[in-house]
DNA sequence: GTCTATAACGTGATAGAC
DNA sequence: GTCTATCACGTTATAGAC
């Protein structure tokens, strides 16, 4: 970690790493198709024909970086939802916190992710099946926990299903959004990061409000 | 109205028309950079030579679907907040209604707007006030019709902006990430469309029961 | 006004020097 | 391993026939 940081610091990253951390950058910022081979270069500090002898083409390139931006993406979910003594609340408020986090790390993951399986939706379940991540699980998950909850009487009847909309939605949208809001609100970068954390638990409190009986 | 579907049956649509039409579905499908014009061409059963006829190059036939786009987009929001004998409660199911209408009509509609901005920021108040348009007074106005529900007794405190966002999220994002639920929740085309409709009053009962004192 | 043919350009990919 | 030069190709844009 602390390793990772003198790394960058010196840049001794391998070529490789650089290519990577570039394509990373620009293909996350503007997709597949508005990305010019140069802007990675530039970004990496050499030219194009390097990225050639390191990788075939651009759409490998793309294609690895697709994979490891989608697995953040959608990883860690199941790390809370397969946490056995917790509260349904407390998952709940976990998956918030996990999920603003971790787009206030990753900046344009979200609507980078979405924009790409929009172009073709089929790469969804095929890289999702390559990294052994199968999301429906977790949608299953939610949806029988939701429904024990509700014979419980926790929480007041509601689709399992909508009830994840509703969590995704609130969280993931202002990411998605973010230059319009930034803009339409006036927000500088550090007051958005400042509006995202306050969110976090005005978030939960707002659902849990809604839900509970 | 009823002119413009006989129209559109018999085709008589004005070359201009054609190529407006497809170059919209092309454009809001696919976005700026993966679109060729070989493809709104082709849509629009025409060959490329006759776009540029009527229109200098790609550019300038994007700026005016955008535009377009964008204004049926932000527009209708302004009607409902400018309507005056209604109650809070029943604006915010109004603006619900309309968003989720406006995107089960509009697929596509609202990542598209929202990826042409992220791309060039800018165009939004660019385009915005080429056309009329100022969201920010739209913001104002919620804001402060929301401190006077606080203040009134008839909502719980919160900040105005950070309800907008909410409301906004949970109109927007299923239709944003349409492609990603509709894979993972295992939805074709008509039970997507029927989750929303369904949404329209459960996204209302949700927020109203979160704020309500 | 609409087409075919072609020019002009941008971008991705390769060859070859160092 | 990295660069410069260049090729090959796809896409946009234009010229000119009908």
């Amino acid at each position: 970690m602390l390793n990772n940081l003198v790394k960058h610091l010196k840049d001794d990253r391998t070529t490789e790493e650089k290519i990577l951390d570039a394509a990373s950058m620009v293909f996350t910022k503007k997709g597949f198709a508005a990305t010019r081979t140069e802007d990675i270069a530039r970004q990496a500090g050499m030219n194009r024909a390097l990225l050639h002898y390191y990788y075939r083409d651009k759409q490998t390139i793309f294609n690895i970086i697709f994979e490891t931006r989608f697995s953040e993406f959608f990883k860690g979910l199941f790390v809370i939802f397969d946490a056995g003594n917790i509260s349904f609340f407390e998952k709940i408020r976990r998956m918030i916190h996990h999920e603003i986090n971790t787009l206030l790390k990753h900046p344009d993951l979200a609507r980078f992710v979405i924009n790409e399986i929009a172009q073709d939706p089929e790469r969804l379940l095929k890289h999702g099946s390559k990294i052994g991540i199968n999301p429906r699980i977790l949608i299953e998950a939610f949806e029988k926990q939701t429904e024990e909850e509700i014979k419980n009487g926790t929480i007041r009847p509601i689709e399992g299903r909508m009830l994840l909309i509703h969590i995704m939605s609130l969280c993931l949208y202002p990411f998605v959004a973010r230059p319009v809001l930034e803009t339409l609100m006036q927000l500088n970068s550090e007051q958005f990061t400042a509006l995202m954390e306050r969110r976090k638990e005005e978030t939960y409190e707002f659902i849990i409000n809604s839900i509970k009986k």
